[in-house]
DNA sequence: ATTCACTTACTGACATGTAAGTAAGTTGCG
DNA sequence: CGCAACTTACTTACATGTCAGTAAGTGAAT
């Protein structure tokens, strides 16, 4: 969009580096779009709101980000860079540790309602038609599956068939999710219990095979 | 509006029942509206575009609910009305039966893409502020667990405390829900199996207690 | 001196809701 | 029955608001 009507030379100043309060800038504006498309939905959130909170006009927000949609898969990509920072350098857990943090997420969500909340919006929304974050989404769970589905193989040494392996981990992120979703419609649903208890039962489940008492249908 | 001029003498004349005809016209454009909101969300979707599955104008639709949001609440409240007419008078199984039941209704769901859909939009979309399916969605919720809790008790035969069949309900309602959402933007999840598998799981958990071999945290 | 980070001002698209009019149906009454 | 009185089911037109995005300008930092 910057270079729609070049001049014939070609400048040779290539772009200096952005004045360094822009990144830190750009990064407010993301936290804020982070926060309005969290509450309000990315259709229905607007630019005007996202600049607001930073003190300049919704112009000012497409000056940085050009489009809205750039805007939200910055937020996305943000998000995730934020998400590897906590984790400070450690690689994301397997085996066992990867379930035991699963459960120390779903606790500390309880005091996260705003990013829970941003995540459940988004992704409810995502599954609309031609929903920008869809891609974003979709592979979020792709690779997320994939982990824990390793994880469990692993855990159990051989022993979980694959497809078995695949459909505890859709089940292991399908009902923190949906825990999630009920927790904020409702406080009385207690998120961290639930949780962990869903996922022991799916694991041992998982790692136990198909000798249940009570199978169904 | 139409009584801006009255005359003197109030007429007795009430409004009569409907005509025959429009009884299924408003059924035509709820379900035009279950779809819309379904696809694209409530907030998203657009009266026009409701309208316009249904052959009238935006304003035609208007004439018969009064508004837009009036217009979701009935469509809420005629799904559940063919909800229980599916049911065909049976009441809700309880006991091992409404989990059988639940399973089944998973496979079904698998050719019912829309409507899953359309609860999964119209659920994520509900927990942003004031939403007008908020209370709609939560008592839904709410009766659910209320429901699966007690299947759990009545199964556990006594044994199983209050606050684990708690959990285990709202873990499997949660299940079904991700899942949903998972298979949606991803085909290659298999809805039915993982569902069956994740019940499985959790039923069983609740009913064994803590006796669990691979305990976390 | 130029580029950056904005602002102001505006456009066009689209939203819900309202007003007023019309054609067709229904009902009560003589 | 037949017609007048009235309601229903719309339509078109409009009021009003909100939205994303664009264009042009300004002042400050580099």
């Amino acid at each position: 969009m910057d270079d729609a009507v070049p001049p014939a030379a070609a400048p040779q100043r290539r772009a200096r580096q952005p004045r360094q309060a822009t990144t830190e800038r750009r990064a407010e504006i993301l936290r804020a779009a982070a926060h309005t498309f969290g509450s309000k939905g990315y259709k229905n959130g607007s630019l005007a709101e996202v600049a607001e909170q930073v003190g300049i006009t919704h112009a000012g927000v497409l000056h940085h980000f050009g489009s809205k949609e750039q805007l939200l898969v910055e937020v996305l990509e943000f998000r995730d860079k934020e998400d590897v920072r906590d984790l400070e350098g450690q690689h994301i857990p397997d085996g066992i540790e990867l379930f035991q943090h699963l459960v120390r997420t779903a606790r500390m969500n309880v005091d996260r309602r705003g990013i829970v909340q941003g995540y459940t919006v988004l992704t409810g929304e995502s599954v609309t038609e031609d929903h920008p974050a869809r891609g974003w989404v979709t592979n979020r769970f792709t690779v997320l599956r994939g982990e824990i589905q390793a994880a469990i193989m692993e855990v159990g040494g051989g022993d979980v068939p694959q497809d078995v392996a695949a459909q505890a981990a859709s089940a292991i992120i399908g009902v923190m999710d949906g825990l999630q979703v009920q927790w904020l419609l409702d406080d009385s649903v207690d998120l961290p219990a639930a949780t962990k208890f869903a996922i022991e039962a799916i694991l041992t489940a998982a790692l136990l095979g198909t000798g249940r008492p009570h199978p169904l249908v």
